[in-house]
DNA sequence: CTGAGCTCCTGGGAGC
DNA sequence: TGCTCCCAGGAGCTCA
C-alpha cells in the first residue's frame, strides 16, 4: 500500500530508464481506474522524457509535449520488465521505451490514476495537486510549521497526520509508527499537540520516513518496487499489524483500534 | 467550515 | 469443499 516511502522507491526505480529516453507509446489495456485513464494516451507517440519527480504520493513525468501524472492507489506497482514479459492479470497500461525497457503499471484494485496532461499543463497547478500540504523531508516543514496546521483542527492527530492538506506522504502505517515513536496518543485532539512534541513528531516523521526509503519501503500485501522486489521497512515495524504483541518499549500488550483505519499504539507509552 | 462516514475495487482470510 | 462476509487501503465525495 503505497505512502510517500513506496511511491519514492517506486520514483527512484523508473527515473534511470526514462530520464534523456523517449516514451515511444503507450499501451492501455485497462482504461476503467477509479478515474477513467485519459484517452489520450493511446495516440501519444515519441515523448522525450525531461524528468521523473513526485510531489505527496503522486509521480509526475514529464516530456516535451505534457505530463503524465500518476498516482499508484492503495495496490498500483510499476515495474521495469523487458518488452516479451507476458502480460498478467491487471497489468493495465504500458509506457513502452524506445529501445528499452517497458514499465508495466499493474493495480489490482484499481484505485490508481493515469491522467495526461497535454502541452505546458502543469500537474502540479491542478486543484488536487494545489491544495497539497508540505513535503515532510524538505528542510521546511518544521515542528513550528506542523504546530501551525494541528493547531486548528479539532480532529485525532493520527487523522490529521493523514490529512494530505496537512502534510503529504504519510498514510496509515506510517501514522502509527511516527506515533508511537513519538510517544502520542492517536486519540488525542490535533490542536492539543505542542509545539514542542511538533518538533520531535517532524523529526521522526523523516527519520522512519528516510530509513523505509532507504530499505525499499514497507510490503504488507502487495507493495512492491520497480524490479519486483518487496519492501523490507516492514521487518522494522514496531506497532502496526501487533495488536497483543508487547510493546518493544515497555511490554505491554499493542492496542487496536479503529481511527478511520486500523491504528496500532501502546496504551503506557503513549499519552 | 469542519469532521465523520461512505464509496470506489479486488482478493485473501475467517467463519460457518 | 464452498459459500458469505469482512477487511485492507488513498482520497474524493456527501451529509450533518
Amino acid at each position: 500500500m503505497p505512502e510517500l516511502p513506496e511511491v519514492e522507491v517506486t520514483r527512484r526505480g523508473i527515473a534511470p530508464a526514462l530520464i534523456d529516453h523517449t516514451i515511444s507509446h503507450f499501451v492501455v489495456r485497462f482504461p476503467r481506474l477509479r478515474t477513467p485513464v485519459s484517452p489520450e494516451f493511446a495516440c501519444l507517440r515519441d515523448l522525450p522524457v525531461t524528468s521523473v519527480d513526485r510531489r505527496g504520493k503522486y509521480i509526475i513525468i514529464r516530456t516535451g509535449s505534457g505530463a503524465a501524472l500518476i498516482h499508484l492507489g492503495m495496490s498500483g506497482h510499476l515495474h521495469l520488465v523487458s518488452p516479451d514479459t507476458p502480460v498478467i492479470k491487471h497489468d493495465h497500461i504500458d509506457i513502452v521505451i524506445a529501445g528499452g525497457p517497458v514499465i508495466r503499471f499493474n493495480d489490482q484494485r484499481r484505485f490508481g490514476l493515469f491522467e495526461w496532461f497535454p502541452g505546458n499543463r502543469d500537474p502540479l497547478e491542478d486543484p488536487r495537486l494545489v491544495k497539497l500540504g508540505p513535503e515532510p523531508l524538505e528542510d521546511s516543514f518544521t515542528g513550528q510549521a506542523l504546530h501551525e496546521r494541528l493547531s486548528r483542527s479539532r480532529t485525532p492527530v493520527k487523522k490529521a497526520l493523514m490529512d494530505n492538506e496537512v502534510l503529504v506522504g504519510v498514510g496509515n502505517i506510517y501514522a502509527s509508527e511516527v506515533l508511537f515513536a513519538s510517544g502520542i496518543s492517536p486519540f488525542r485532539k490535533a490542536c492539543a499537540v505542542t509545539e514542542q512534541e511538533c518538533g520531535v513528531l517532524v523529526k521522526n516523521i523523516r527519520e522512519i520516513l528516510e530509513k523505509s526509503i532507504a530499505r525499499g519501503g514497507t510490503t504488507i500485501h502487495d507493495f512492491s518496487g520497480s524490479d519486483g522486489s518487496p519492501g523490507e521497512y516492514v521487518n522494522e515495524l514496531r506497532v502496526y499489524g501487533k495488536k497483543g504483541q508487547p510493546c518493544p518499549v515497555c511490554g505491554t500488550p499493542i492496542e487496536h483500534a479503529v481511527l478511520s483505519r486500523s491504528s496500532y499504539y501502546c496504551p503506557r507509552c503513549q499519552k
